[in-house]
DNA sequence: GAGCGCCTCTATAACGTTATAGGTGCCCGC
DNA sequence: GCGGGCACCTATAACGTTATAGAGGCGCTC
């Protein structure tokens, strides 16, 4: 069907290894015949096919990004630096959705999709230290975020535990008292939503502030709905919060929209502080103060340590990297009225 | 490296063609072998190399979602349910980032990844009627959302002229009488933008309301900014509208943050629609009123199409499918206070 | 001026599949 | 009992690429 190296080959009278030195540079190639070559490569219009060339090298091209959701903005901000970056070190990225469900996570892991991609990089909800030890296959895997620790694998994760306790000092240090989270995991100690919490307690502790379990709020999910009803909840306690901090930023949003259902002013009555840094917090009504992570330092460290790692490349430094982040204050917390969009 | 058919059929005492046919059933085999076959196949736990399987079948499995920005809910929602259903037909989702920018549309319409995809689903933005005619490549396309008509592709959008009209009427309907635009294109007819101004333009007719330019914003791009900008002009008219429908809801989340930041009252002010119904607009304050395409349809169709082409399927029905689509009356055109999430 | 090495280039064998053309053995009908 | 047909299976040639081994020509050294 389409052009091979073999019409190449012909069209300007040398071999097909040459015509192949000539595309991947391997071995030198004298200059006229290079021209040649190159000429009748323009001519036909030739283009490799990818799948012969995978096929013989043992590789695709091909890595996954495979996130719990793609809605979520700060996978979909995420995903997008990733692709990019994919494609400027000559990969395609496919998205994998794992949805937050375990056997979709088990199944990445162990390359059900073996032949296909060359490695991955998993964003674990589901999947444990445990399962990450015994995965089956041999392709390389970066974790990011967090949910797994102490596993001979790339994890690119910003400190949860201080993230979580600059935005809880941000709320002391502006009165607040009551301080309430809202998205706390279901159990599990490996789920970042934990270490958020023990980041929490902690600065409630050097605030000498007292820990009240009624104030930590549960979810199923980490979406805006479980925002609402979590933060419903919260209001409706005898003492309710005078400040939220909720797991991410779309849970702080739900809890926003929550308090403004309920007639609270924000931050007046309450403020709120979410983690992430979706744009949607920076045109919300208040505007949304976050604890900022460098996504795309996160994005784009993880694509090159995956095809660093494929590629066999010397990676020095530690498995583990922590990126920066920071506290950006915004209406929910200050009051003071911002313009949109900064 | 991986266990190749070559190792079944050693390890089944059969031939490689035989597994083959276990493994595809494109010939039939005799029960007792098929069952030695498998029980091979599940002890090595063979997969498929793909490479090699595509190499020979001349596909890749591999089909294309190129769309102007990931980070746009409205497109993150359409992925979603795309990657979900390309991998039910057995075909593996890319996403293709356009940035909206010319070359990068142009590239994959004509198919520098000739050999790397099996089909492309494109939401053209800059992309021109000619172009997609004089297209080189002879995979199939299939166009979602407006920007290009009457060329010979599938093609799976919502009426924008009758959505906006939609729009315009409820505006109409509560009493509005200086109704805007904003995120109008920049001249090109081909846009969906334009499609929306007609729409806007048709109705106001039928209103007997007449056209005023000045209340036709154009934005360069159509994100949340742009709709801040665009309708903190509007509000700076001598007489500034006392209504909005935005191209989309990004720019009607950013118009509403904008009124808000200039004291007006959403809705007792200015009333503000937006197309696309995200989550987003479901939690706003207040809730954003929009019009709701199919989305799911949408994703689906494209890509259900799509597959169909490219394995050689008869296609019934017109080229051209127009999904449905419905207003949702919320707060910022009702005012009626609702319950955020809805 | 013969030998050696280098620089180009070629021939060819993989990589793991699938499809085509053929080959068994077995049952059936005559 | 023998040819024909069928059901099942095998051998093998592609698909387009890259890597390996080696062949030819030319200049350099001694």
């Amino acid at each position: 069907m389409g052009v091979s190296l073999k019409d190449i080959a012909e069209r300007a009278g040398v071999s097909l290894a040459t015509v192949s030195n000539v595309v991947n540079g391997y071995r030198p190639v004298g200059e006229r015949t290079r021209q040649r070559v190159q000429a009748a490569i323009d001519e036909l219009g030739y283009t490799p096919n990818l799948s012969a060339r995978h096929l013989r090298r043992g590789r695709t091209g091909l890595i996954a990004l495979a996130i719990p959701e793609l809605t979520n903005p700060y996978f979909a901000e995420l995903a997008e630096v990733a692709i990019h970056e994919a494609g400027r070190l000559g990969y395609t990225l496919v998205m994998e959705n794992t949805a937050a469900d375990h056997e979709a996570e088990s199944k990445l892991l162990n390359g059900s999709q073996r032949h296909v991609i060359d490695g991955l990089i998993l964003s674990p909800v589901r999947v444990g230290r445990e399962e990450v030890l015994a995965r089956a296959a041999d392709t390389p895997l970066v974790l990011i975020g967090e949910g797994v620790h102490d596993v001979p694998h790339d994890h690119i994760a910003i400190d949860n535990v201080a993230a979580s306790r600059l935005a809880i000092r941000h709320l002391v240090e502006s009165g607040r008292r009551r301080i309430a989270f809202v998205g706390a995991g279901r159990g599990d100690d490996r789920h970042s939503a934990h270490l958020r919490v023990r980041g929490y307690r902690e600065a409630l502790a050097e605030a000498g502030l007292a820990y009240r379990a009624e104030l930590v709020a549960v979810t199923a999910r980490f979406g805006r709905r479980d925002g609402v009803h979590a933060m419903r909840q919260l209001l409706a306690l005898d003492e309710p919060p005078d400040a939220v901090l909720g797991y991410n930023d779309l849970i702080a949003i739900g809890a926003l929209r929550a308090a403004v259902d309920a007639g609270r002013g924000v931050p007046e009555d309450v403020a709120v502080v979410g983690i992430d840094d979706i744009e949607e917090g920076r045109f919300s009504t208040p505007t949304l103060t976050t604890i900022a992570p460098a996504k795309e330092e996160i994005a784009r460290l993880a694509v090159r340590r995956l095809v660093a790692r494929i590629e066999g490349a010397e990676v020095t430094g530690p498995l583990t990297v922590q990126t920066p982040f920071r506290l950006i204050a915004r209406e929910s917390t200050t009051g003071a009225p911002g313009r949109a969009g900064t």
